[in-house]
DNA sequence: CAGTGGTCTAGACCACTGT
DNA sequence: CAGTGGTCTAGACCACTGG
């Protein structure tokens, strides 16, 4: 029950967070329930109170426990109810996972093409050069979910069948382009489905869809990695986050 | 230049890290630039390192620093580039001077009424209980930007004029309802544009529009405070985020 | 009151970056 | 190599909550 590695590289406050994150998920620590304390876990873990705490922050930052100040640290309530975790961005893929469904991906097509205006300049490009697009559909238990159109600045061809090489976009991402992604800049908007994603979600043309834009960056925000286009199906994915107080 | 009250209520790296985001937003810092050391701020500013990295954490979680291992701390290149800071949610009202304009507020009424059935769950209410219901419209630069209906579980049925009383939506909030809003569960949606709402933005019925729907919650994630739909005028505000990862 | 989380110190060593 | 941020310790005191 008590792993915590010392020889890891791994650092122990990511191991303890990582602890209690499974015994919150696996329901040994149901919504609403009571942590140990901290001073407990120093204890049980042989750890510092600061390591004890900067795990803590962790969790809190994820939204996973509530601190009561003279209280106690409690599993929240609302772990369940929002797909978002405060702070950090996912991939398609773990998104359907998340809201429960099975996921799969469709691979649709990969090519060489000069990118529309708006990713071209969030890409930093000139007009002459092109990028690699990948269009891919994302299916929850086999229902349309997201329509996916990526913009890569890499000259590689190759194609990306998430399907066949169950390889995940950030890491055929950063391995294609050798830049780790730690930003994205997101834009979210409500626009009429197009032929193509009418077709592809079923449903009628003009049908208010989510257009969810993301911008990837690197470590220093100033290198762009990639420019995607996720069209959302909201019968199948609904945007609920969590935020709290600045 | 360097102060720090070691008498005040306010916490020494609360205090630091204040001082460090004014001189980022007056352009003193400027995007881009390199922060001092936290050795530099330790000695300058006479505390701890954990002090001095604690205020660093809490300016690194707003987006507005970016910390880069045997490098340095610069501040975000992005800092202005996106309406959202992590983790952390916005009055109507400051949303749209982040985004540049002139907020104002037109009131339309307030009313005791059965709230719809979603909104009625969520506040965990009995079918046979009323909400006080607000109808605001916000306006940038004069321009209509949200349409807004609150359902508030207080039996007060004060009109709420933002526009006469200069009190924020959440000081309100928390004024008539005893609680401090610490959380806000929110969904995002795309839907097609009410009469109501095509009469207000003065665009054509059925056009896509956000609505951005906010359950506000006290600090236990388990006491309803308010329940809010929020319809986004796209050609004015847009949503953009700023995410990182997990 | 005892127990909780919140703040703070003064050290230490490590991992990483640039020159 | 010197300098940066990342991790960790072992203390201390404070502010807050409940019985």
């Amino acid at each position: 029950m008590i792993q915590i590695n010392r020889t890891s590289i791994l650092p122990l406050y990511y191991q303890l967070a990582q602890n209690l994150r499974k015994q919150i998920h696996s329901g040994e620590l149901p919504p609403g329930s009571c942590l140990p304390s901290e001073r407990d876990l120093m204890v049980e873990y042989r750890l510092s109170r600061n390591t004890v705490r900067h795990a803590m922050e962790v969790l809190d930052h994820e939204g996973l426990i509530v601190r009561d100040h003279g209280h106690g640290t409690f599993v929240s309530q609302l772990s369940d109810r929002f797909e978002y975790k405060l702070e950090t961005f996912y991939e398609n893929w773990d998104l359907l996972e998340r809201a429960g469904y099975t996921p799969s991906v469709k691979y649709l097509e990969t090519c060489r093409v000069y990118p529309p205006e708006t990713v071209r300049t969030a890409l930093q490009m000139n007009a002459d050069q092109r990028t690699t697009c990948h269009t891919l559909v994302f299916y929850g238990d086999d229902h349309p979910a997201m329509f996916t159109r990526d913009y890569l600045l890499t000259e590689s061809d190759e194609e990306f069948d998430i399907s066949k090489s169950g390889e995940g976009f950030l890491n055929y991402l950063e391995r294609t382009s050798g830049s780790r992604v730690e930003y994205v800049l997101a834009d979210l908007q409500a626009v009429e489905a197009t032929p193509e994603i009418a077709a592809t979600f079923q449903c009628a043309e003009g049908t208010p869809v989510m257009l969810y834009q993301e911008l990837f960056l690197d470590g220093s925000q100033s290198v762009p990695i990639a420019y995607s286009l996720n069209y959302f199906n909201q019968q199948i994915v609904q945007f609920r986050l969590l935020t709290r107080r600045g």
